[in-house]
DNA sequence: TAACTAGCTTCTTATATAACAATGCATG
DNA sequence: CATGCATTGTTATATAAGAAGCTAGTTA
C-alpha cells in the first residue's frame, strides 16, 4: 500500500486582491515579501500546511497529508478571508488536488544499477553520484517513482491516489517478472 | 523591435547519499 | 591546554504539481 505524505492543491477566488492590504490586516499569519516572491504565504500553525495566495485570487495549498486535511485548511482559509471582508462566499470558484506525493516500501533491498537495466534504460535515470535514488518514469503511468536501495519508494506526480497505487502495483509486478526471468 | 516562449524564482514532502560545519570528548 | 578523532547537524543533490513575475533568448 502507498501512504500519502504530501498533497498539493490549487484553487481560485474570483477577485483581484491587494496583497499589501491583506498582509497588513492579517499580520500574524501572513508573510508577504513581493521582492522575494509574488505570492503571500498563509500559515495557521508552525507545522500546518502552507497556503500561498496570489494577486489574481488563485492560491495553492502544500504540505497537507490528505485530501481531507487540504480541504479543512481551505475552509479555514476562506472563513478567515470572509471574516475580514476580503472575499464573500460567491467568490469561491474552484478547488482541486493537483499532486499526491506518496511513500511505499518494497520490504527488500535493491541493486539499483541492475534494476535500471531490468526496467529499461530509456525509462530510468540512475546517477548515484548526483542522487542516491533511481528515477523511474513508466510509459503507461503519469507518475514518477523514486526507488532507493533500501526498498523504499517515493511516488509523485499523481493527480489521484488511485494513480499512485496503480503505478506502484505495476512496479511491483515488473519486479516479480524480473525475478521470474532469472 | 515587438511579441512570444522557456526557464528560473518560492514552497511542501517522502526518500538517501556526500560534504561540510560545529561541537564533544579524550589523549598527549 | 592543544590537537585529533568521533558524532551530530545542516545543506546540497532529484522528483511532481500549482501559482506570478522576472529575465533571457528566439522568431517574425
Amino acid at each position: 500500500m502507498v501512504q500519502v505524505v504530501n498533497v498539493v492543491a490549487s484553487g481560485a477566488l474570483d477577485v483581484e486582491l491587494d496583497l499589501e492590504v491583506v498582509a497588513r490586516d492579517l499580520v500574524d499569519i501572513v508573510n508577504y515579501d513581493p521582492e522575494l516572491y509574488p505570492g503571500a504565504y498563509f500559515r495557521f500553525d508552525d507545522d500546518a500546511p502552507l497556503i500561498t495566495l496570489y494577486r489574481t485570487g488563485k492560491y495553492i495549498i502544500t504540505g497537507a497529508s490528505s485530501e481531507a486535511e487540504a480541504g479543512r485548511f481551505r475552509n479555514e482559509f476562506l472563513a478567515l478571508l470572509n471574516r475580514h471582508g476580503i472575499v464573500s462566499d460567491a467568490d469561491d470558484a474552484w478547488f482541486t488536488v493537483q499532486n499526491y506525493v506518496c511513500m511505499a516500501n518494497m520490504e527488500r533491498s535493491f541493486n539499483l544499477s541492475a534494476l535500471a537495466i531490468g526496467l529499461g534504460l530509456e525509462v530510468t535515470e540512475y546517477e548515484p553520484e548526483q542522487f542516491p535514488g533511481l528515477v523511474y518514469r513508466p510509459h503507461d503511468h503519469a507518475c514518477v517513482l523514486l526507488v532507493f536501495a533500501t526498498g523504499k519508494v517515493v511516488i509523485t506526480g499523481a493527480p489521484e491516489i488511485a494513480a499512485a497505487e496503480a503505478a506502484f502495483s505495476a512496479f511491483r509486478e515488473s519486479i516479480e517478472a524480473l525475478l521470474a526471468d532469472e
